[in-house]
RNA sequence: GCCGAAGUGGCGGAAUUGGCAGACGCGACGGAUUCAAAAUCCGUUUCCCGUUAAGGGAGUGUGGGUUCGAGUCCCACCUUCGGUACCA
């Protein structure tokens, strides 16, 4: 039944699901549920007290706190996200999102397409491997399994003639002791140790050796591979290492190389099981899939790197799990009128550094021992006077960072997740525009999309994808100073002198000023609070978005903050008289002052949706420069330059506002409206190039024609002079742009 | 190593589809105002040659290429930043 079912097939019926025993339905049911427990080798950190996400761990540290993390097996919660690895593939297509992004998530989902195989083993049990590359088959001189492969063990219980039982158990328990840390510091330097038993390649015949090595891991795949050394650089590496045969079975069509691993044609593979020669590696691959699907020793296999999400934590501060557990291993839900499920009240809650993984929440033992009725079981299911004991582990802050968007659209709701009427009004194509950083590129992002997707499936929210455009501001950097040994020093520790010279206080020794980023360490921190008590919101708000694109990491200068400040002054002087606060507006508009406001009006109408407010205030502040300049603007005009100001600048927009006699905020005032025609002028100066090369200016009238162009840039003085003698051979007029003479 | 992004004045940065490189701001220099300073206002400010000027030359990480014309497009390389790390 089972395997009907796997297949696709519908015809299953009651009966036959019924003469599975409990346990076996349970089995059956636990193995594709999206929430499971499961014994696991987690990523366990002694000084956080807890276990994390593999995405949670960086260079085998903590992604918060750099805290060594090692491997230890542990009863855990787990999503199954490998269900959705093909959906969030393929849907990152969908989503306007960086590419670096995407390309982020498309390598940690990390599909690949091959084959299982399975060898013959000489001690009589098969051996299972997975390969993208099946068009090598016949240049499999070897195997390898992982150190925690289940056949290791099981060749050091036979231990087989040739078995040097002592060195494999030795570098097995070398292999589980070392840290991810080590295990990545000797990356490269291969080592490993034959088992002493020999498998079958099944294309040539021929039998191999199986070593063990930890370049193998135990998870992804089966934990086991066919060694092909000729086309692996890792293969390859072992090979040498150990003396082990080298066999090329791809050519690569330029010179000899080593170590070929792209695609080629195929040579030396023709034996009596299989011939491939002259195919295409990508043929071949199809032909030795097929092979060995009818030699029933292979199957056709995708397979993802994204691994299950480890979703328990061992801390405190989290959701508590809604679920107990009865003593014969149950496992129950708490029904949904005793939810939320509210953490005991402890009077230590501090993380216990430790080795021993246990659950901080282990210690309310009242808490946590209790009955069914008592916790709030379903009496349906469980006899409410069942004693039980509650799940004593948290979820991780992730739990609320997947959802809380959601709630945004109907915060007071309380008869669910989210007011079905808001979530369609505000997120039907998800998310109209999310803004964070890019360190979130693979666990935020990549977490929020699936519990969206399962939020989806369940008919809860009405789109496929969360964020419709991602958009990753960049860091904010700054100075910070370095030694000549490259050594940094904190700022406070540094005194500046003339012409760029930088002392370091304590020693007297000359330093460089360096870009970094901000840090504690070096004290380079900027407060944001202490900007606005110095110079206001208006200033700080104006002041980071001039500063360059939102994408780009830039450095924190506060010496540029005067910049804006004296904008903003200069835009309150513009429109208000400094001595009487009252309005400063002229009777009579200046054409050019009138030109420029429309300008302003549609480039920063413009620049906003870009998210481009760098170039936005620019023109602004060359607006303001301009019309305080030339004169005063008229009461319309400060209308409707105020109302362009107000999204940058909403604090001093809305004084001047209401200064000009608005009752309402100017936030729910329209955006101004710009003539087109205002935005060109009558007249255009245009730039003429004697081969290539800009000589001379020439006024046209804005639409005239190319010939009226040409007859005015060859009639100018300049021009003339320098054509003097020169033969004219071509005359290239862009229209509005520019006027490039060819001679010779 | 691989993937991604980016290299433009003293500094942050502008620059439509390939069409005047350096908008705007900071800093610097000169001037006005002031008893003086702050603040404010005006002017200059890519570099080199040219006393000033007129003018000329070079110039967007490096080297080539395409084009009437390249910061922008193509090829190769260098540097910086971010991500990733034996994923078979």
């Amino acid at each position: 039944m089972i395997s009907r079912l796997e297949s696709g097939e519908e015809d299953v019926h009651g009966q036959d699901w019924n003469s599975l025993d409990q346990q076996a339905q349970q089995a059956y049911l636990d193995e594709r549920r999206l929430a499971y427990l499961s014994e696991q080798v987690v990523n366990w950190c002694p000084k956080l007290g807890t276990a994390l996400a593999n995405e949670e761990v960086i260079d085998g540290k903590s992604e918060r706190g750099g805290y060594p993390v090692h491997r230890k097996p542990l009863r855990q919660w787990m999503f199954r996200i490998t269900a959705f690895a093909d959906r969030l593939l393929a849907d990152l297509d969908t989503v306007d999102w960086p590419d670096s992004t995407r390309a982020m998530q498309t390598e940690w989902i990390g599909r690949s397409e091959g084959a299982d195989l399975d060898f013959e083993l000489s001690n009589g049990s098969q051996l299972r491997v997975f390969t993208t590359r099946p068009d090598t088959i016949h240049g499999a001189t070897f195997m390898v399994v992982a150190p925690e492969h289940p056949i290791v063990e099981q060749v050091l219980k036979d231990s087989p003639d040739g078995c040097d039982a002592n060195a494999v158990s030795t570098y097995v328990e070398q292999a589980a002791s070392r840290a991810d840390v080590e295990r990545m510091a000797d990356q490269g330097d291969k080592t490993g140790v034959s088992l002493g038993i020999t498998a079958s390649n099944p294309a040539t015949g021929e039998s191999i050796p199986v070593w063990v090595a930890d370049y193998v891991l135990m998870g992804y795949g089966h934990g086991a591979i066919m060694a092909v050394p000729g086309h692996d650089e890792r293969d390859a590496a072992f090979a040498r290492t150990y003396g082990l045969s080298i066999q090329t079975v791809v050519a690569s069509g330029s010179e000899v190389e080593e170590c070929f691993t792209g695609d080629g044609t195929v040579i030396n593979s023709s034996t009596p099981a299989l011939s491939l020669d002259g195919l295409s590696s990508q043929e071949a691959r199809t032909a030795v899939t097929e092979w060995a699907e009818q030699q029933a020793i292979g199957t056709r296999k995708i397979r993802y790197r994204l691994r299950d999400w480890l979703f328990s934590r061992q801390r405190y501060w989290g959701e508590p799990f809604p679920i107990v557990h009865d003593e014969h291993g149950g496992i129950w839900p708490i029904s949904e009128t005793h939810l939320p499920v509210e953490l005991p009240p402890l009077a230590d809650f501090a993380p216990e550094e430790s080795d021993d993984p246990q659950p901080l929440l282990a210690k309310a033992k009242d808490w946590i021992n209790t009955t069914a009725g008592e916790a709030g079981v379903d009496p349906t299911l469980l006899d409410p006077t069942t004693p039980v004991t509650r799940e004593s582990n948290t979820m991780p802050g992730w739990a609320g960072s997947c959802w809380y968007y959601l709630r945004y659209c109907s915060p007071d709701f309380d008869s669910g997740l989210v007011d079905p009427q808001a979530e369609k009004y505000w997120l039907a194509d998800g998310v109209d525009l999310y803004i964070g950083g890019a360190e979130h590129a693979v666990l935020h992002l990549l977490y929020a999309r699936f519990w969206h997707k399962m939020l989806y499936d369940l008919g809860f929210v009405s789109s496929t994808e969360p964020f419709r455009k991602l958009f990753h501001q960049g860091l904010l950097t700054t100075w910070a100073y370095q030694r000549s040994d490259g050594s940094l020093v904190p700022i406070d520790e540094v005194e500046e002198h003339e012409n760029d010279l930088y002392i370091e206080t304590a020693t007297g020794d000359e330093v460089t000023r360096i870009i970094a980023k901000m840090s504690k360490s070096l004290r380079n921190v900027i407060n944001p609070e202490t900007v606005i008590e110095e110079w206001g919101a208006d200033t700080l708000r104006l002041y980071e978005m001039y500063m360059g694109p939102l994408e780009a990491s830039k450095p924190w200068n506060p010496r540029d903050i005067v910049g804006v400040f004296r904008f903003l002054q200069r835009f309150w002087r513009l429109a208000v008289d400094e001595e009487t606060g009252e309005i400063r507006a002229g009777d009579e508009a200046d054409d050019g002052i009138e030109r420029q406001l429309h300008r302003t009006i549609e480039k920063v109408g413009n620049d906003i949706p870009k998210l481009a407010f760098n170039t936005a205030i620019a023109s602004l502040i060359e607006f303001t420069n301009l019309a305080t300049s030339t004169g005063t603007l008229t009461r319309d005009q400060l209308d409707r330059i105020v109302r362009t100001i107000a999204p940058l600048a909403p604090h001093l927009a809305e004084e001047i506002w209401h200064r000009l006699g608005h009752q309402q905020s100017v936030a729910q005032a329209p955006w101004p409206d710009f003539d087109p025609s205002m935005l060109v002028d009558d007249m255009i100066e245009l730039p003429v190039q004697v081969k290539g090369k800009v000589r001379s200016k020439i006024s046209v009238a804005a639409d005239a024609d190319e010939a009226t162009v040409q007859e005015i840039a060859m009639a100018d003085e300049r021009i003339a002079s320098l054509l003097e003698g020169e033969t004219v051979r071509k005359v290239i007029v862009v229209p509005g742009r520019i006027v490039n003479i060819i001679t010779g």
